[in-house]
DNA sequence: TTTACAAATGTTATATATTAACGATTCGGC
DNA sequence: GCCGAATCGTTAATATATAACATTTGTAAA
């Protein structure tokens, strides 16, 4: 919980991004605990690797990684790590990308919704409760019992669009 | 443009489908002409396959429908397909699912957003003008320019929740 | 109408993404 | 220490998508 930590992904320059890794996985291992789950050091790993910078990270990336620092490393060591993490709650999976993003809870109570910039790659979180309000009015007139929901936005974050 | 289309897929018990599929069809047509698109067998007849039912279509269903169909069709000749119908606009990816489906103009202005049912498979093209409202606020409030959106709602339709 | 260029398609190969199946190991409770 | 469950190693298969280059076709200018 570091004051270098910028309000948004989007004007990350020159944070202290270490406190980002560090508190991501202080939280992860707070909860496995308090869960009874085993943050193994593949899988602290792996949430490592995804937390090393604001972009969504790929499987392959992961894999390689994984494989260089061990010596072996199978698609399935990648995606059974990355399968607990989503269970677990610790990351997302940004689907228009097939990849991967650190949960910074971000999204509060309701679903996950991002930004996502095209130019720079970074990922923003971002809560609305006015969006999760209008898609369940949506959802309730259509009679529509919603389980989850996947809201990407790509566009250009503030950051980018100044700089061209 | 036929009395017995459905007004939401998720109630299509016995409509006239084929109404849907030359619809789609003629819609597609016009604008191929009006924009100086080229409309060719195979883009046309990938569009009529993605419109067989209100179900995503995978882009390897198509490649072994059209290879069957022509003798030979090798993933490239899929791609490409759907690649220009994307880019015409005239269908829509479900990222979360890896398929495709025909748009129906259904967003109306806005961007596209999905509810699909999971018990069904249909998937449904809904406007919400509250939710895009709700999710240009958001935007104006981070700086971000929105080029694109994914939303894709998952759970179960009203038709499915009754029967169960 | 021939030529020439661009668009579209054919073809081969490969990269990326994901899961299945089964054996070996390790962890935690008894 | 023993046992069952969870985790991991390993091999293989399947699913999704793109790169690269050759060939053909459509279109419009010469």
């Amino acid at each position: 919980m570091t004051a270098s930590r910028p309000k948004s992904v989007f004007n990350a320059h020159g944070h202290d991004h270490s406190a980002c890794i560090s508190d991501a996985l202080t939280r992860a291992e707070l909860l496995c605990n308090e869960q009874g789950l085993r943050l193994t050091a593949i899988r602290r790993r792996v949430l490592e690797l995804i937390w090393d910078n604001h972009r969504p990270t790929k499987a392959y990336d992961l894999l390689h990684t994984i494989g260089q620092e061990r010596g072996n490393a199978a698609p399935p060591t990648v995606y059974r790590a990355l399968d607990f993490l989503l269970d677990a709650g610790l990351i997302h999976k940004i689907e228009s990308l097939n990849a991967f993003i650190g949960c910074d809870a971000g999204h509060g109570q309701g679903h996950p919704k991002f930004l996502i910039c095209r130019s720079c790659e970074r990922v923003a979180e971002i809560p609305s409760p006015e969006v999760d309000h209008a898609l369940a009015h949506e959802a309730k007139r259509a009679g529509f019992k919603i389980d989850h929901e996947t809201i990407e936005i790509g566009g250009t974050c503030r950051a980018c669009a100044s700089e061209a």
